[in-house]
DNA sequence: TAGATTGTTAATCGATTAACAATC
DNA sequence: TAGATTGTTAATCGATTAACAATC
C-alpha cells in the first residue's frame, strides 16, 4: 500500500495552499503549472514543491511542469475529497457572530450549520440557527459533525472544550485565548476522544508583532550607531540581517 | 554587548507565552516557578524552557527554580517593555467590527485607537472612531502607529496592504485570505519599507483541520482492518502513531 | 540539439531531545 | 547528605537547501 505517507501539519498546509492556487489558475484558463510558479504563490522554494509532489507520488513532466487538472485530482486524492465540510460554532458572541457571516467560508465549501450559545436569544441574527448549548451533543451526533469552532469567553473555554469532545467533535478551531491541548499526553492513535486543535490566538499574534518590530528596531538602531553586534560568538558589524527570524 | 541574541519568531512566541503564564501565577500569589511548570503551561518540554532562559541569560536557582518577579523583568527587558501598544484597524466589516470590541486586547495592553474604512458611515458603532481610509497615512504618522490589523475584503487586500506600508506601518496582522509578503525578496535589514506580517487565515485553518482529521480517520480504519501500512520504506502494522503530524 | 524542468540524492542547517555534571 | 533542579554539551532528528543527473 504505497499510498500511506507521513503527512505532517505543515505539509498538509502546503498541499491545501497548492490546491487553492491551482483552483485560481484553472479559473484563469491555465492548463499547466511549474514548480516555480507554485513556489512563488505559496511562498516556498521550487525544490520544496517538487519534493512535496514526489512525496505524495504525483508526477510532473520533465519539460511541461504539472498538469493542473491531474494535479488537482491527485491532491484531492491524498487529502481526501471532503464532500461535506459542515461545522458548528460554539459561542455566538462578537467573534462568533462575525464568523457566522464570514463569506470566505462558502468559497472553500465550508458551512457553519448551527451556532450554540448559553443564551441563544442574545445572538445576532445571521441566517444560521442558534441553539442552546445543551443541545450540542445531540446535534453533533445527529448530523455527524466532526469540526467545531470555539469562540466562547476565556472563562468558559475549558468546560465548553470538554463538552465538545464529549459530543464527539474531532477537530476544533480555537479562538479562545486559552491554549487548548488534548487531555493529558493523549496518544492520537489510541485515544478515542482524541481531538485535533488549531489555536488562533489573536492577542498573542499581535503581541508577537510588537515585540518582533521592537527587536528589529533596536537592531537597526544599533546598526546605525555602528555598534558591534555579537552573533553567537563571532563579531560582525555589517550583516544585521542574520540576527533575527525568518 | 552580550545582550544581542538571535531571537526568531517561535522563540519570541514562547517568551510571550511565558510572560503570560508568569502574570497569572503572580496574581495567584506564587513567588517561584520551575522550568517544569512553565513547560506544562506553554506546551513544551522543560529542557526547552531552560534553554530559552539560558539563551537570553536569565539565571535560575539550582534548587528553587526561577523567581517570578525577576524572571518577568528579565523577559520584559529582552522583549522590550512596550508602553504603548496602539494599533489601527483597516477594514471595518464584520471581522473588523468584532475585533474592535474584542475585550481580550485590553488585557494585554493593546488598544485599537482608530478604524479606517472606505465607507466609515457603514461601520457599526463600537467606541472606536472610524475614519475614511484616505486619512490613514496622516493618522499613522501623527500618532506614531507601528502596527495595523488588516481586515478588508480579499479583492482590496494587496492595494490596502501597500497603502499601509506607504503610511509607515511596520507590522501587520492580516486577516485577509491573501497570503501577504513583504515586496519582492525584501531584505529586512536594508529595506526601509520592510514590514513584519502575521497571517491569520481562518479558512485555511479550518480546511487543514478537515484534512488532518480525514487523514487520521483513514489511518485508524486501516489500523482496524489490520492492514499493513508502510512507513517510509519499512513495514509496520502496529504503530499507526508515527504516521502523522505533531 | 540545446535548454528547461523534474525528481532525487547528499549536504546543510536548525531545532529538539537526551544526558549529565554542577550545585543549591 | 540526599534529592531536586538548573544549565550546558553532545546526539538526534527533521526539514530545508544545493546540486545535479535524467529527460522531455
Amino acid at each position: 500500500m504505497p499510498g500511506s505517507i507521513e503527512l505532517n501539519k505543515s505539509l498538509v498546509t502546503r498541499l491545501v495552499k497548492y490546491q487553492r492556487v491551482l483552483r485560481k489558475l484553472k479559473s484563469l484558463g491555465f492548463v499547466q503549472v511549474f514548480s516555480n510558479n507554485l513556489a512563488d504563490a505559496v511562498g516556498v522554494t521550487a525544490a520544496v514543491v517538487r519534493k512535496d509532489f514526489s512525496l505524495i507520488n504525483v508526477p510532473g513532466n520533465k519539460r511541461g511542469g504539472y498538469n493542473i487538472d491531474t494535479l488537482t485530482q491527485d491532491l484531492a486524492g491524498v487529502l481526501g475529497t471532503q464532500g461535506d465540510k459542515s461545522v458548528v460554532l460554539v459561542g455566538c458572541g462578537r467573534i462568533g457572530s462575525a464568523l457566522m457571516s464570514y463569506t470566505e467560508f462558502a468559497k472553500e465549501g465550508i458551512r457553519i450549520v448551527a451556532g450554540f450559545d448559553l443564551h441563544p436569544e442574545h445572538a445576532r441574527a445571521s441566517g444560521v440557527p442558534i441553539h442552546p448549548i445543551t443541545e450540542l451533543a445531540s446535534f453533533v451526533r445527529e448530523h455527524n459533525i466532526e469540526v467545531g469552532i470555539l469562540a466562547v469567553p476565556e472563562g468558559a473555554a475549558t468546560a465548553v472544550f470538554e463538552a465538545m469532545i464529549d459530543a464527539g467533535i474531532r477537530g476544533i478551531l480555537n479562538f479562545t485565548s486559552v491554549e487548548l491541548k488534548c487531555h493529558g499526553n493523549c496518544d492520537r492513535s489510541k485515544c478515542p476522544r482524541h481531538c485535533t486543535i488549531s489555536n488562533v490566538n489573536i492577542g498573542l499574534e499581535l503581541e508577537n508583532l510588537f515585540y518582533l518590530i521592537n527587536i528589529e528596531t533596536r537592531a537597526r538602531s544599533r546598526l546605525q550607531l555602528g555598534e558591534v553586534v555579537m552573533f553567537g560568538g563571532s563579531l560582525a558589524d555589517t550583516d544585521i540581517d542574520t540576527e533575527e527570524d525568518e
